[in-house]
DNA sequence: TAGTCGGTTGACATAATTGTCAATTCGCGG
DNA sequence: CCGCGAATTGACAATTATGTCAACCGACTA
């Protein structure tokens, strides 16, 4: 919402100008939707005409394109930096689980991810094919390590999918919906009480994996 | 997408022409999303001119509304439906569960709800205020009674609430991301594996309700 | 059968948005 | 200092959406 008036003609690099478009392009989306997404305006967040952005980007298509890739790329980059290991010890499932979580839930991603789908049809690619696979890949492995070496049961893949489906889709649920609910829910809405549900839900996926033990009854919290 | 071609003018009640009007409307915005919602193409459906819907809803945000209007509707109904005690007898808060998230999730209300709140603008209302402080009073009463003849512990409201609102937060994430995830994670999307996976959940939300002990570690099982 | 109420229509007005293009001007290298 | 490439722009074209309006006509009633 930043509008330049006084100078004269500001000339950015091309990358520059691409990065700045591209920045207000996904704010408006994160905000106000897809119907918030006109050339014009954007261009006057980044001071310029939207005959600049057609220039940048060839067509209003090839930016949404660019701003699907970009985001994709940064989420990636996200997930992968939750999944490095801080120091060559194995992460914690449940941990691991949290970041993603915050990272899809948190910053707009979820809101701009689901526009981004579902304007550029519900037949959907890119934007996380793998990145769920890998996501659950490694934290299977992650379990299988946990099951050998503390008593737990191995887990199905199949259960280690449906976490990780899980995860993904309370994520982007509440990204997308959130807000409107917990006002339903008459509860508050601010980062605080965002990140208490954050965690009890943690908890409730940690119970279910430390749980799992096949043979006797499933359900025991203990710490 | 049916149209009718040969006749002269087909002259309904305008009872008639506004649901006609509504299901064409719902049924291309879940399917197209909201740039699927024009006056002409839903026109086009029902065999109207774009001004006949201008007339029985006076503006095209009167549709919109009107759409919201009946979807509350409908949806309350279905969820009260499923809150009905099949005989006097206290339903069981999983089923309860699972019918809200079944009636959420694949009867594209998710997807609905999520359009029509999104853009209406954030600052939405209605939909469901007061169905789900509603479906939190239920649960938290059925949960009540199940500890105070079984042997589980009395939930905190604050539990219940949580339980609640991540039934929904993943019912909209699956109505709305469910087919794009399952497809990242590689898995099928049929009806038999969308059920799967709630009845998954399902058994996750049963198994808190039934291990949670407050003495030890009631609502906070520590971090 | 005539008359009226209101659902229905087509032509038109209006506004907004993407896209095109020639011209402008900034910044850099020769 | 000049010239050139490229970012930037403003005017214009084309498309498309909502909304207005007068007229049309189908069904029901007196």
């Amino acid at each position: 919402m930043a509008a330049v008036i006084g100078s004269k003609r500001i000339r950015r690099t091309s990358e520059e100008a691409r990065r700045q478009i591209l920045d207000a392009a996904e704010a408006r989306l994160t905000n106000l939707g897809p119907e918030g997404l006109r050339l014009q305006d954007i261009g006057r967040d980044v001071g310029l005409s939207h005959s600049a952005i057609l220039h940048h980007f060839e067509s209003r298509d090839g930016l949404v394109k660019a701003l699907s890739i970009r985001a994709t790329e940064q989420l990636r980059a996200d997930v992968l930096a939750a999944l490095a290991t801080p120091a060559g010890k194995t992460p914690d499932a449940t941990q691991v689980m949290q970041k993603v979580f915050e990272v899809l839930s948190e910053r707009g991603y979820a809101r701009l991810a689901a526009w981004l789908t579902l304007e550029h049809d519900g037949g959907n690619q890119g934007f996380s094919q793998q990145m769920i696979a890998e996501l659950i890949r490694v934290i299977h492995s992650i379990r299988m390590e946990h099951h050998a070496t503390a008593g737990v049961a191995p887990p199905s893949e199949e259960d280690t999918s449906n976490i990780v489906l899980l995860v993904a889709t309370v994520a982007y649920g509440d990204g997308i919906m959130g807000h409107a609910l917990r006002g339903a829910a008459r509860r508050p809405d601010d980062p605080v009480a965002r990140k208490d549900f954050r965690l009890w839900f943690g908890h409730l996926i940690q119970a279910h994996m430390d749980s799992y033990f096949p043979p006797k009854d499933a359900a025991r919290p203990k710490a």
